[in-house]
RNA sequence: CGGGGUAUAGCGCAGCCUGGUAGCGCAACUGCUUUGGGAGCAGUGGGUCGGGAGUUCGAAUCUCUCUACCCCGACCA
């Protein structure tokens, strides 16, 4: 490709509403331009790098047995009703009729629209297992889309789905899936993790998220330090942090604590560290309200929360005046003695002693508060976020924290939506079974977003090789004026085409110092510099994007160089 | 969804307070010079001032309204 026949539109300055490397680069680059909130349209540049994502997607899913389809991008609304996930979705689907007045949504995801293609396709347990995929659009109505395409409306997905007769036969599945997804992304040549998640609205049993590992990432991570294992902060198992609990040693005591309603406040008032105090935190619950109680140095995890049956979902916090009603005084007062309402506590909270938390009286606290002596509660669950320095929940090892960004998502979901469809096959007895289902997604378009997050300089993109949007550039200085340099150009050029190395040659009418800057910013991973200096001594000037070290090489020998590094 | 902000040329902005017929930088185009680190000079093109209504002799500017976009927030107990 030469630039005068590309669409090559860079910028220098980086763009006023790119809060993040990755949004500012892809428009500094002219990868990508926005057409709306949440909407991006993919310029040549970028469609380059997001085809040989999606290429190395392809070939994985492929080998590990997926069979490649497409499916409409809009839904019945009527398959929606079936599973009844339209209020698990609620406002993130797009709604659209057509001119009958016909109701639609805009796929979020497909496992109706599968479910419904394998109940009609799919009759016998011969059939199984099978595993579909396709690469679509996809369309979620974000409540706030930000940070380019990494977290936009209209994104790339690829969404895969499997069916089994047993659940042994989904675990096989799942297990392989789980390592296409690996070699996928070290292929794509990104750090990440595989953690633990929990399944949102998706739903069904056993799922784990992919990461790439970057500081701008939207969750957070959490890993055993010396062992196996690792979570999203969502999901991560908070131990107990209280082997037992020790006697009472203190008197309940109530003291006046004016004015003093966080706990940081109240403890730097009364003395004492923070892990002394307990939050109750009131909720709505399913029959009465629900008190939630951490420890005041813990943070309420509300995946954990709205998880529990008692717990109604969505998660709402009481407002002032339930709570004043409900406890007589305002929040920053609430405590556990005498309090109407169920009460579940976190697992370290329910080995804690002599603790202190509100006197549901404006104002008051109490100290020296001991369960069954002073308060009761009516459960233990694990409620709070696992912090840094907690023992792993496997017992090998610390918690660290880190950063991701989720590019992949694998669910084993049961029978979930087979049952609620009626997606049944005849088994070896002739007896009809609703089937078992595993789905799988990766974002394509995130993952090119994540994979500058995770390699650039300040000067821009370092593209790992197998998804640079070309492998080669050469950079003639002054091409088109010396016809030495030019015939040495065209001739890499030519020669590196012809053994489909795919090579960018820049005969543009620029200087070249904007050009080198150019290529920088745009990152492809070889670089070549021809120039009448170097070629006096039959030479040209290699560069790697990632060190930038000028070397200069036998123009006898470039060629050859370069074909070895692209096949390494 | 709640709160705040912005909207003027492809991009980034000034002008608005105090109404008088739109400007700067970058980018683009032409010419000349320059040619190994984002060149210089000279010139050129490009704007229903987000939409609608109102006040006024006159509105980018004042008033009302609609829309779009951006940011922040949804654990004080």
């Amino acid at each position: 490709m030469r630039t005068t026949a590309f669409h090559l539109v860079t910028r220098k300055e980086t763009p006023q509403d790119a809060e993040i490397i990755s949004h500012q680069l892809m428009i500094r680059t002219g990868m990508i331009r926005k057409l709306g909130a949440g909407l991006y349209t993919w310029a040549p540049l970028g469609m380059r790098v997001l085809q040989k994502v999606e290429q190395i997607i392809r070939e994985e899913m492929n080998a590990a047995g997926g069979l490649e389809m497409l499916m409409p991008a809009v839904q019945p609304k009527e398959l929606w009703q079936e599973t009844g996930r339209i209020d698990d979705f609620g406002g993130q689907l797009l709604a659209i009729h057509d001119r009958a007045m016909r109701d639609y949504f805009f796929g979020p995801t497909h496992e109706e629209v599968i479910t419904d293609f394998v109940r009609n396709e799919i009759n016998s347990y011969k059939q199984l297992p099978i595993n579909f995929y396709q690469i679509q659009t996809k369309f979620r109505d974000e409540i706030r889309p930000r940070f380019g395409v990494m977290r936009s409306r209209e994104f790339i997905m690829k969404d895969a789905y499997s069916f089994h007769l047993s659940q042994e036969s989904l675990e096989h599945t799942y297990q392989s899936m789980k390592q296409a997804y690996t070699q996928i992304i070290d292929r794509i040549g990104l750090d990440f993790r595989c953690v633990l998640a929990d399944s949102g609205a998706i739903g069904g049993s056993g799922s784990q998220e992919f990461h790439v590992i970057a500081d701008s990432g939207e969750d957070a991570i959490m890993y055993s330090d010396s062992g196996e294992y690792a979570a999203n902060l969502e999901k991560c198992e908070a131990v107990n942090l209280i082997a037992t609990r020790k006697d009472a040693a203190q008197a309940l005591n109530k003291v006046s604590t004016p004015g003093q309603k966080t706990i940081d406040e109240l403890s730097e008032f009364l003395g004492v560290t923070s892990d002394q105090t307990i939050k109750t935190l009131l909720v709505e619950g399913t029959e009465k309200p629900v008190a939630l109680v951490i420890r005041g140095d813990h943070n309420l995890n509300e995946i954990k929360a709205v998880n529990l049956t008692a717990v109604a979902s969505p998660l709402r916090m009481l407002n002032d005046e339930e709570i004043k009603s409900l406890t007589g005084c305002d929040a920053g007062s609430i405590g556990v003695k005498g309090l109407n309402a169920t009460i579940i506590v976190d697992r370290t909270v329910a080995n804690m002693s002599d603790f202190i938390c509100g006197a549901n009286e404006n104002d008051f606290h109490l100290t020296g508060v001991n369960w069954d002596r002073d308060a009761d509660f009516d459960s233990v669950e694990d409620l709070r976020d696992a912090m840094e320095g907690d023992p792993s929940p496997d017992g090998v090892g610390v918690l660290r924290e880190a950063r991701g960004i989720e590019v992949g998502h694998i669910f084993q979901l049961g029978n979930k939506y087979s049952t609620a469809m009626n997606a049944v096959v005849l088994n070896e007895q002739g007896k009809s079974q609703a089937m078992e289902m595993g789905c799988y997604g990766m974002g394509v378009t995130r993952m090119v977003a994540a994979a500058i997050e995770q390699n650039h300089d300040d000067k821009g993109i370092i593209w790992p090789a197998n998804i640079a949007p070309f492998q080669v550039a050469i950079l003639p200085m002054n091409y088109l004026k010396s016809e030495r340099v030019k015939r040495a150009a065209d001739e890499l050029y030519e020669s590196l085409n012809a053994q489909g190395v795919e090579v960018i040659l820049d005969d543009r009418k620029v200087r070249p110092g904007f050009m080198m800057s150019d290529f920088e910013l745009l990152g492809i991973p070889h670089q070549v510099i021809i120039g009448d200096r170097s070629l006096d001594e039959n030479q040209v000037e290699y560069r790697n994007r990632s060190d930038m070290e000028s070397i200069k090489i036998s123009r006898d020998t470039i060629e050859s160089m370069l074909v070895e590094k692209i096949r390494a």
